[in-house]
DNA sequence: AATGAATGAGGATTCATTCAT
DNA sequence: CATGAATGAATCCTCATTCAT
């Protein structure tokens, strides 16, 4: 007990020898950098100082960048396919279903363009790589799967190219998007059976 | 005026005194080497070497990399956009339309993935900087346009949408997708108005 | 003391917990790690993958590199000074001496280049380091005090560089060398006299 | 005339851009270097500064460090090699070659042992890697031929190999060793055909 | 007009070593 | 006693850009 104290009392020197979490760290502060830098300017460096991890810490827990770069997308895609599947089995009926997928559309640009510009950092790996490609063919058959819930197979693939292209196109555009337009993308891709 | 001649004395042997192609040649060799390597992998030597010409050309020809990217993107941009146009201005009616949105989506992967890879890559970038935005933007404005010519704006937009998302998810999905898949999707879009 | 107790009971499996083994191991890996990547490469990390052991079990064992590398060459040059020695105490007489510093010299071929590398490593660092000198001193004495049996002093002197000589410019040679030649060259130095 | 009056009075900095002799320079700096702290130490950063030339010379200058080591090695046996012909040339007759060949060996060390390090560390390179092994090779080569003009070839080879080992032996012992020992090392090898 | 030479900043990575546990 | 975690220094190399010619 006084060792905790005394431990609270000396901030986070005693804490350098054990940092459990410091991986999770350095993940998260790769995506923020990449995020904001892209791809190409997540470097070692840039993301130990966004981390606040010192230099040689960052080749210590990930063998290399890459190594770093494939968990970091990695997480990245898990949760928002993780995100993506709560939304819909939330949903009760084909109706609520349409609700949350415009909700999804709508709502990833309030997240700011973060999570859309980390997915296209990830889709131009994947056009590349193969490495990364089984990626977002996970994320992809997560979705796909979400959305059979409550569509049948080839709407719910249809649904999912749509939701792709929406987003991508209302982040491209510089005037705001109405909800409107969202709503009847979904309506036609659903309804018409 | 005395170099005229002396150009024209030596048979204009391919203007070479001041090579117009020369400039053409680089920026055709960065959009190689950002399709193969990445705008990440775009350097000024692997540029110069794609191309064939010195390295002190590179920075004689375009100010900097930033400028070299700018007029190879814009190329790009202008080029796939013109493609677009002329299919659409070929299709008399609604119906042959459709057609040649399809034959759009399903050609890309024919192309190769080239050009979905350097659509990526600039989407990437447009997504972090307005200069490129305003790229992205013209060329979505012109593919409108050009898909107004046989439909109503809103479902130009969805359908333009349509074919963003598609394009993506086929690239990016491992197994050959089917044929009439694309023509359910243009049908959805397109026929429920 | 309990501990100590229960290690006995437990039958001193291997004497794990003060596993004599382990350095010994640790130093057989290092002359390895140097013979196939050189002094520069042998890293404590690359030592400790090659011995099995964890790194942290390097620095634990020996007070640094310098420790561990003196103690390997330390090792090997004990080793080829014994087997050399063995070799001249096993000759009867100056007749069957020669055939032993023949085979000596041939078979370091047959050991792969393996021990000519370690010694020439070793050598390396003896020209520079007076420290690893002495290491050399003493197999040169042991080499000569050896040949000393059947031969008289400037012979063994010459005999034994000799053997150094042809031994180098047969491993460097490519095309595999003459016997005719090793015994030619025992031949003229031992006659001689 | 007054331009290079000019350039000295300005000392370096008009030598900036147009430094010829500067691979040599490199060259140099990296035997230096190499003669004084091994191959391993042998690093952009050591030679740049023995060279008096920028870090970023280097992998201008020469395309790694493997290029530039092998480029300096290459010069180091050139420049051997051609000292031991032009003494060789030099030599009249057997007797004479004899007594040259002596000369040849006691003088390593007396050029410091600077020779010998550097043959050392090129010999622990080429038992390792073929690449180097073409340079002993091409050395040795050069070395026999130039004994045969006074020598049979046998005699050549064993000679050769003799030199090798009495120098590094000589160099190896601490005591200085008396130069009889060198002429009755050569007479047994050159006698006894 | 055109370019080869040159360079400092920054890239990823490896390293020997320290230390809390 | 033994070790996994951690780190700053140093490694090679690539880069965009400048500039004398």
């Amino acid at each position: 007990m006084t060792d905790d104290i005394a431990e609270h009392a000396a901030g986070s020197r005693s804490g350098r020898r054990n940092d459990p979490e410091r991986r999770e760290r350095i993940i998260s502060a790769c995506l923020d950098v990449i995020a904001e830098s892209g791809v190409a300017g997540a470097s070692h460096r840039r993301i130990a100082a966004a981390a606040g991890v010192p230099l040689g810490s960052m080749t210590y827990h990930f063998a290399g960048i890459d190594e770093l770069l494939r968990e970091a997308f990695t997480r990245f895609a898990t949760t928002i396919s993780a995100r993506f599947e709560e939304r819909m089995a939330a949903a009760s009926d084909a109706e609520s279903a349409r609700a949350a997928v415009v909700a999804i559309i709508v709502e990833d640009v309030a997240h700011g363009t973060r999570d859309l510009v980390l997915a296209h950092e990830l889709y131009t790996l994947a056009t590349r790589e193969p490495g990364y490609r089984a990626l977002t063919t996970a994320w992809m058959q997560r979705s796909r799967a979400a959305l059979e819930r409550h569509f049948d197979p080839q709407t719910a693939r249809l649904l999912d190219a749509m939701i792709e292209g929406i987003s991508i196109h209302r982040a491209l555009d510089d005037d705001p998007r109405d909800l409107a337009e969202v709503v009847d993308a979904v309506e036609r891709i659903t309804r018409s059976a």
